[in-house]
RNA sequence: GGCCCGGUGGCAGAGUGGCCAUGCAGAGGACUGCAAAUCCUCGUACGUCGGUUCGAUUCCGGCCCGGGCCUCCA
């Protein structure tokens, strides 16, 4: 089955086909590096990581291209810098890992090119120049702008044209500006403010533009999937479109776009001033990283995604039951690396990742009842095949028994130590988390109350063997015993 | 005003012109000293009004409700 992707330039699902196969490349919006990322910020990196890990299967790992720049020249950076007394650098450097920080603790990969705006300003200031020669911008008042009357399609992506914009009435209408419509491709800078010379003045890019020049340095003028949010398909993308086609006749930018849909928490618009602006790192100290994780993917990409805690929990869950099987069956062989078919079908149906999972937990259910029969084969087969539609999904990756034995997170900073080096990705050191030795002093307590416990149950003492489970339990420990006499702990909840 | 999305059982969430999503929660059973885990069985849906059709939750239209975008928010 071809991989069908929904493309918002269509408004179609079409069969992807790329460009080169050898070459299949991805650029995604990244993040304005003011603030550490809030759970919003996640989905869509936790999304098209998701594609990526799919495009490297079908394509092949060394032939997928994934760029996600860095915004980090930007009004809001500019102010939060100037708040804290800090020059623009320290701000996005210091953001910027702390963002990564956050999105490997979600499991995603990191892209193969992270390019910082910053670090492009020669390209952008060379295709403003194109730009102008080619009649599609002008220079005003300092400022460069595109004049949008210069390219009939515009509005191509969101399918809207220049005077149902206008109507919308909330453009801002500098007097430099020859058309309403157009926007700014450079700005003046004052004397406090970043900037950089160039032939129109000391001022910075217009945000738009950095995409447009980073996509052509590093995956040319056509490629193949532009990813972002929903809410970046007009200004942001119809934007770009406009300046790269307008700059290089002839070509087409990227082939295909894909938008996830919002989310909100709690049926609301997550918003600091209503009290429910949930960050990564505030949700990490609360849940797994992977949790997290499952909760982004539980729902469509395109559908909007109601985020709450309880759907934390309940994605924690459904990871239980994916844990479960793979610890029953850690000793077994894994017999094959190749992903259940109905759960590659549902990902390659414009990444359906909530029937994946579907999928997904089938196999795991299978390889239970594979357990239960004591069916080897069947349990090479089930355990790989979990483990194969695990890594397309960069989830259920991790130690089962780290899993279930991690510390509460409430007492927990820093990484999550449930996930261990995607199977399938040795090759990407940043993905690599330490498996902490989270059972330590206090999984020595729990062992020797297991042990006292299996004395009292020996002697057909249950009244004491159940307040020792009683007892666990209190601290967060629940028992669970297994038909050959031992006894399993994890935590519980 | 313009454009675009949704409304599925207690909750979450896929999907489909006629037969099952699934999970959580709930009920019952197997297993267990009792649990836990696991397995088996079960109940309860497709906003509303019309239309097309042998048949619609699924296609079409109206309406109601919710959400988003309309110059820099993923």
């Amino acid at each position: 089955m071809p991989l069908m992707l929904h493309n918002t330039m269509s408004r179609k699902k079409e069969a992807f086909t790329p460009l080169d196969p050898a070459r299949v490349r991805v650029y995604v919006c990244g993040p304005t590096v003011y603030d550490d990322p809030h759970i919003g910020n996640a989905r869509p990196v936790v999304v098209f990581d998701v594609l990526f890990r799919l495009l490297r299967q079908v394509y092949g790992p060394e032939h997928v291209t994934y760029v996600r720049n860095i915004t980090d020249v930007d009004d809001k950076i500019n102010a939060r810098a100037s708040e804290r007394g800090v020059d623009i650098r320290t701000l996005t450097e210091d953001t910027a890992k702390r963002f990564r920080d956050d999105m490997q603790a979600l499991g995603a990969l990191a892209p193969t090119h992270e390019p910082r705006a910053t670090e492009h300003i020669g390209g952008m200031i060379a295709l403003i120049q194109t730009l102008i020669e080619r009649g599609h911008a002008y220079a005003a008042e300092d400022h460069v702008l595109f004049a949008v009357q210069s390219k009939p399609d515009y509005g191509c992506l969101s399918h809207r044209t220049r005077d149902e914009l206008i109507a919308g009435a909330r453009v801002e209408v500098a007097p430099y500006k020859r058309d309403p419509a157009d926007f700014v491709l450079w700005k003046p800078s004052t004397p406090d403010l970043p900037g950089w010379d160039s032939p129109w003045g000391r001022g910075r890019p217009g945000w738009h533009l950095e995409c447009s020049a980073m996509s052509e340095q590093f995956l040319g003028r056509d490629f193949d999937i532009h990813g972002g949010g929903l809410d970046l398909v007009f200004p942001h993308h119809e934007n770009e479109i406009a300046q790269s086609t307008a700059a290089f006749p002839g070509t087409g930018f990227a082939r295909v776009w894909l938008h996830n849909g919002y989310l909100v928490v709690d049926g609301e618009k997550m918003s600091k001033s209503l009290g429910n602006f949930l960050t990564v790192r505030g949700l990490r100290a609360e849940f797994p990283g992977e949790a997290l994780r499952m909760a982004l993917l539980g729902t469509h990409y395109r559908q909007p995604l109601d985020f709450t805690k309880a759907g934390v929990t309940r994605a924690k869950r459904q990871l239980d039951r994916l844990y479960q099987p793979l610890k029953e069956a850690a000793s077994a062989k894994d017999t094959t690396d190749t992903p259940p078919l109905p759960f590659l079908a549902a990902l390659e149906d414009d990444l359906n990742t909530p029937l994946a999972i579907h999928h997904l937990r089938e196999t795991a259910q299978c390889l239970n009842k594979a357990l239960t029969d004591k069916d080897a084969r069947l349990i090479g087969k089930f355990k790989g095949e979990l483990l194969a539609g695990g890594a397309l999904m960069g989830l259920a990756q991790g130690d089962p028994q780290a899993w279930f034995h991690g510390k509460p997170f409430a007492q927990q900073d820093g990484q999550n130590p449930h996930r261990s080096p995607p199977k399938s990705q040795p090759d990407q050191p940043a993905n690599r988390l330490p498996l902490t030795e989270s059972t330590g002093a206090e999984g020595a307590h729990v062992e020797a109350q297991i042990a006292e416990r299996k004395s009292a149950r020996l002697r057909k003492d249950f009244a004491a063997a159940d307040r020792i489970r009683k007892e666990l339990l209190a601290q967060g420990v629940a028992l669970e015993d297994k038909p050959d006499g031992t006894t399993d702990w994890k935590r519980a909840g």
